[in-house]
DNA sequence: ATATAAAAGCAATATAGTTGCATTTAAAAT
DNA sequence: ATTTTAAATGCAACTATATTGCTTTTATAT
């Protein structure tokens, strides 16, 4: 693999955004899991390297540019993961799946999974999707038996 | 239409609940409306008739027992809409789609649109299907036209 | 009327997120 | 290399939503 932290660089520029460690320290830990993180994770892995307000801004412009998508969970608390290709400042398209586990409570991104068309009552105009499963996931099912 | 007060008393004994000012508020408040009501809504509108955390267990308890259902808006706040039938304390029966009006910002629950099923990756257990629409509701694009 | 479990009230605290402003810094311009 | 400057960070204070523990009140059963 190509050096990750000349990419997410890379990433910043393209998008007009400075490379500063907070940014680069949030790529670096949302790209290294294979799930959405929440705000109170990543607040509390990068302790003192960026201040709470500094991460909710990083965490904010990057949803913006179309770097990451916000996914809130069960409780209400965002979280936050690395959007697939295609998505930028002007739209985002992350109308994937998101399963939410019971057990283990990670928020994966069923990116192979695409919503369904809907069909709504009449007046009704349909913007964006937002299909969020709960239930077991892969692993935590497969501990249960 | 039968005495409205009256069904709610019942409603509450029948759910093993006292019959409390309270309680037959938020019943009223619920059932005057046609979308989802959020916490700060009734906390507003109950003013001093109820204390803030017995209007948050009120809710609890009735989300408990199947006669109010949670749903979250975009910020992570929560609303709640009265059940329909076949909810009960054992088990929800509200997946219905919620759609949430980017205008109005109400929260319709679409009690005829279902859920289709869904075809996750192997070993992913679905539980529970949450699906919340945005875009404009029926009065909200009627007069943008 | 009384007893009692349930509910409500009150105070304090937790958690998530925001705003305004001063300071620092990445990167552009010189 | 230095300087300049817009952007980003840090800090303090604040807001909103939600929770916990404990005391008092009350709906209902006896």
């Amino acid at each position: 693999m190509e050096n990750k932290t000349a990419r997410f660089e890379k990433l910043l520029v393209k998008n007009g955004l400075k490379r500063t460690g907070p940014r680069l320290q949030v790529l670096e830990i949302l790209s290294g899991r294979d799930s959405a993180t929440s705000q109170p994770y990543l607040e509390q892995v990068m302790g003192k390297n960026a201040d709470r307000v500094t991460l909710y801004r990083v965490l904010q412009a990057f949803e913006e540019k179309g770097i990451i998508h916000k996914v809130l969970d069960q409780q209400g608390t965002a979280n936050y993961a690395i959007c697939s290709d295609g998505c930028s400042a002007h739209e985002h398209h992350d109308e994937h799946v998101h399963f939410n586990c019971d057990n283990c409570h990670k928020i994966y991104c069923l990116d192979t999974v695409k919503i369904p068309a809907l069909k709504v009552p009449a007046g009704f105009k349909v913007e964006h999707l937002n299909l969020i499963a709960t239930g077991l996931c892969a692993s935590c099912s497969d501990k249960v038996n």
